[in-house]
DNA sequence: CCGTTAACTAAACAATGTTCAGAATAACGA
DNA sequence: TCGTTATTCTGAACATTGTTTAGTTAACGG
């Protein structure tokens, strides 16, 4: 009796970890090959199994790459957190501006993934993290946080909306690394110039 | 000779012909079941011939969803050109920029296609249309054009230049739209309400 | 009508994701 | 320790992909 609950817990334990080598695995062949190249077969030989296996695991090869989805959110919500600190949510929500898009340049796989890939995907991830505070939900509210303490301390330009205006901001920022994922040669201004006239431009039209 | 002559024309001519019925096929296809279901076979049944016939017309898949981009961007630079009648370079831009996410949001799977798939295609073909007044580089010019007016007028604010004001746009109204055609239900921000946004805020920050 | 040339097809190849019948392994009860 | 049972894993298979190739069919020219 015992014996067994010390068996099935290290069984249990065992699989877990396989798990996690595969993700590990997946994780490291996205890193380094592209999503393209993440086969059910090129992980398996990654991890010394056969792809068979893998499906013991996860359902399929789109679980696996939701999970890198999940990691990607957890890992874009802990890059915020370092600029929660800052008091003036003006100048936290530029940094948080700041570091969504040194995410997408640094992690072009993954964040290819997260917003770029399958609509389906995402949409069923987003939709799976609507239940309370999810890293996804935690990432936006870094966005719109300050800007809603911006509209209660009347600081927005006059008839500007939160939420508006903090999606508007998502989307610019979305698409000035969506472009350069896609297109790293154009737009010819380099990132730098690109996002500190973005968020000058952003400032001047919506903060007062 | 004479018959010669007449013969090897109507050969040509047919190839033409089979040629763009393939390209017509291929975009009912990515119009009706998205760029997914674009396979050789599919155009091959669609066409009525065997799917090694389209390998004498189009060097592989690619040539033909290169192909589908330029007439995507023809179409894009086409829409643009009833904006070139608006006088005030500022009324222009703002037209050129709702007739951008206008197109996107009424092509997805094109628009797709053009700027949110493979880096390398969507590269070679901004390569190929270097050569002069392409239809992506007239597209660009309906977008840099009005901006550069505006600033020869004097009329953006003090420090802006016209390349970067004008790629910032290009990447926040390309952001609205991949955004809406990656994740549908997120913003939460009606489009229209995200698009008035941005362009309120667009003129108000690069603007005087 | 025959020979040449172009066009086309059927079949095959190498990948892909995924499934399934069975082999191998581990855990359990005696 | 041994036999039973549950779990885990594998090899082979299937259906799809894009693409190539050998060979057949059709068109053309004289």
């Amino acid at each position: 009796m015992l014996a067994t609950m010390k068996a099935t817990e290290r069984r249990s334990r065992q699989r877990e970890e396989l798990r996690a080598e595969i993700l590990r695995a997946a994780r490291g062949i996205v890193l380094g090959e592209g999503y393209r190249a993440l086969t059910m077969r090129r992980i398996a030989e990654a991890i010394d199994y056969s792809a068979a296996a893998i499906y013991q695991y996860f359902e399929n090869r789109d679980a696996i790459a939701a999970s890198l989805m999940d990691q990607g959110f957890e890992e874009l919500a802990a890059s915020f957190e370092a600029c929660a600190a800052i008091a003036d949510p003006a100048a936290r929500l530029e940094a948080v501006g700041r570091a969504y898009v040194a995410f997408g340049l640094d992690h072009p796989e993954t964040y290819r993934l997260m917003f770029m890939e399958d609509p389906e995907m995402t949409a069923s991830l987003l939709e799976r993290e609507t239940g309370r505070q999810g890293p996804g939900e935690r990432a936006y509210g870094a966005l719109i946080g300050p800007v809603a303490e911006l509209a209660a301390a009347g600081r927005l330009q006059p008839g500007g909306e939160a939420q508006p205006i903090a999606d508007a901001l998502w989307s610019a920022l979305h698409g000035m690394v969506a472009l350069k994922l896609t297109c790293p040669q154009f737009p010819a201004t380099p990132t730098d110039t690109l996002l500190d006239t973005m968020l000058r431009g952003f400032v001047r039209g919506f903060i007062r």
